[in-house]
DNA sequence: CAAGCTGTCAAACAGCCGTTTAAATCGTCT
DNA sequence: AGACGATTTAAACGGCTGTTTGACAGCTTG
């Protein structure tokens, strides 16, 4: 309404950062205290915007959960494909799970919001909700089929149904470190707390190989040799 | 603080089974659905009484589910608790770790109601919301002590901060095992989708064995012998 | 019988929820 | 300048939430 600004060079308007806020606040708010319990009027008030911004950016509370994933989870899938589309055919169990791993992870060092959202992520896998899991599920399903086809292809001895049964408790046990990639608490005395992302990719790689290469079920030895059952 | 009632014979008012239909009823929806997503009138409606009976007969909402937790995790403690001091001192990594998850995962056999405490116990091992893991996890820490102490012994050349991280794996994975107790869904064809409950507890067993008892992290015959890295 | 406790019931409470509306503001373009 | 689309804003909507209340029924005990 006065002297005009001749070097507007901002053509995007005053306030383009209202939706990333938005992101950013659901991010951290939806990963620590869960999908249901978190308001619009928490997410809008720690966004500093006002209450209907998320109905215009988004549509619905559920529409900004899928932006929420999406935006991070995108980038973060086509990484782990083209790590495992690296690898050599030969490649062994631990390559392959250490693709897949790795990238995830790294994202712990990726600022705060990546670490929230990788404890969103972990809490997503297993929500009761079929809204949530689903949101989640749908986004990954092409990835993990190829996950289990390089596995299988890797672990010949084993019969398909195991192959996904141990898959599916490695999957567990990435679910499980991811929602604790944010902060730990009532850790027992004398463990360290905070642990580098690398050695945290290792020893989760290594845990999860050595339930994947154990020897099949009905190996004999095995059972000789073990003192289970 | 009254008279004592010397022979209480029918101390039981005409409908004892309200507060177990409730727990009943509290139980199969909090694990179907969540504890937060689930109202109380669903959880009267379900079990035919009257919105108030929950105040009455517990308090709260938390206190309910606090019940429903104590009812079955209290005995199921007890039992893993004698399965554990009733091995060998020179137990195995096996042996610990199945007295610790075959109880658990019997009480898949145990009827419906069982089943849907595991689910809910999956959950709450990872809800977001303080309330309801710390309602659980009370009622475990002294059990989860016992269990790293004997897991140190029986891997001694472990460090107590390897043990720990490794024994946070495997719970990771039995809270994703206990998820999937009471049904599966979405999975790729030809997988057998109904397991026999010692088939799961075996597979299971193997998995959490095997990234037990790994070679430490700087076994050099190890990082030399894998494709890892 | 009357008193008393236990359990049930319908109704209401205040409060928060996701969503919608319509008006007000801002930046940009003709 | 005026007009226009893009954004922000305050307010309200109906609906559902956990919790509380007070009256009422059934059985046990004086």
């Amino acid at each position: 309404m006065k002297s005009i600004p001749e070097r507007k060079r901002t053509r995007r308007p005053v306030r383009p950062d209202t939706k990333r806020k938005l992101l950013d606040s659901a991010e951290t708010l939806f990963a620590a205290r869960g999908y249901h319990v978190t308001s619009l009027r928490a997410v809008t008030r720690a966004a500093k915007a006002n209450l209907a911004a998320v109905h215009y950016h988004f549509g619905s509370k559920q529409a900004l959960l899928e932006a929420v994933i999406a935006r991070r989870l995108a980038p973060l899938n086509a990484e782990r494909q083209l790590r495992l589309a690296a690898l050599p055919d030969a490649a062994g169990t631990s390559s392959i799970l250490r693709a897949f791993v790795e990238p995830t992870l790294a994202l712990r060092d990726a600022g705060p919001g990546a670490r929230h959202f990788l404890t969103l992520v972990g809490r997503a896998m297993v929500e009761p909700e079929e809204s949530v899991r689903s949101v989640f599920l749908a986004q990954m399903q092409g990835l993990l089929e190829q996950l289990f086809a390089r596995l299988s292809g890797a672990l010949p001895q084993l019969s398909s149904q195991e192959v996904f049964w141990r898959l599916f408790f490695a999957l567990g046990t990435l679910a499980h470190t991811l929602r604790m990639a944010d902060k730990f608490r009532q850790l027992p005395p004398g463990v360290a707390t905070d642990l580098a992302t690398g050695e945290l990719v290792d020893m989760l790689t290594r845990f999860i190989t050595a339930g994947m290469e154990q020897a099949p079920a009905d190996c004999q030895l095995c059972a000789a040799a073990g003192d289970h059952r």
